[in-house]
DNA sequence: ATAATATCTGTAGTATACTTTAGAGTCAAG
DNA sequence: CTTGACTCTAAAGTATACTACAGATATTAT
């Protein structure tokens, strides 16, 4: 198969295809005499496992690792610090929610930017700043 | 101030703050005939408007775009769009977290890799694709 | 046979928010 | 006055995951 129908199967373009075999996520394929690429069905399993891992929040560099772990015991890890990597972000959107929220239902949402209770927010705390007693 | 008095106070460094100059985020600050920056407090002021302003999760463009607001509707608009952005990312992130949570619970923590279910997980769902019955 | 389409390599561009580097000039302290 | 620290500009590098482009060759369709 071409690079254009693997391509097609996994609904990735072909430089996108060509650019994971420069990473080596995925192995080069045989080419004919003509120098184009060859792949087989095996190549459309190695980028679903690669598309399905990236679902699971795993960077490319670290989908790579995962192609040469031996042990179970690196995937835990790798799994479980990416968990909780995941669990931060949670954290720091859900405070960012709340804060956001709160700054709407403030806001007057007509008149002058002056009057703005959000700008006004912004300002105040920006005002906090000890060094400015002097 | 000097560039450098700034940086401290500020906490940034002093390429962050000329690059931001760069984006028209803060005003071309007069400078002394050597072609040292030369800043006030206002300018203080402004860098942590805009540190704040980032902590709310506003890009760099976005908090350009602040600063030329005229009314009030702008920016409930724009922190309504951000809190949209947020909430799904917040979503994003609660089922990654279920997924995550599930393979690592799955995962035996020892042995070959081939046996592991965060592996067999991957693959299984990489395996439901239709065109492999041909 | 010819035109249109696909593929090849290698390099550069995109987005974001900086950081780093190079090479030169300036300022403060001793 | 010299040394070290600071600042200047402009360009390039970092990270991530691609996308786009240029110029050349190959394949397919008519």
């Amino acid at each position: 198969m071409t690079i254009g129908q693997l391509a097609k199967l996994t609904n990735l373009n072909t430089e996108t295809i060509r650019y994971y075999e420069s990473l080596k996520l995925i192995p080069k394929p045989k080419t004919k005499e003509s120098g184009y690429r060859n792949y087989t069905r095996d190549d459309v399993d190695t980028i679903n496992y690669i598309k399905k891992a990236k679902q699971l929040g795993f960077t490319l560099k670290e989908i790579k690792s995962i192609l040469n772990f031996e042990s179970c015991e690196d995937l835990y890890e790798l799994t479980s610090a990416k968990l909780n990597e995941v669990q931060q972000k949670l954290e720091f959107y859900k405070e960012l929610a709340l804060k956001l929220n709160t700054l709407i239902k403030s806001c007057p949402k007509s008149g002058e930017i002056q009057n703005c209770s959000i700008i006004k927010s912004i300002r105040n705390n920006k005002v906090v700043i000890y060094e400015k007693k002097n």
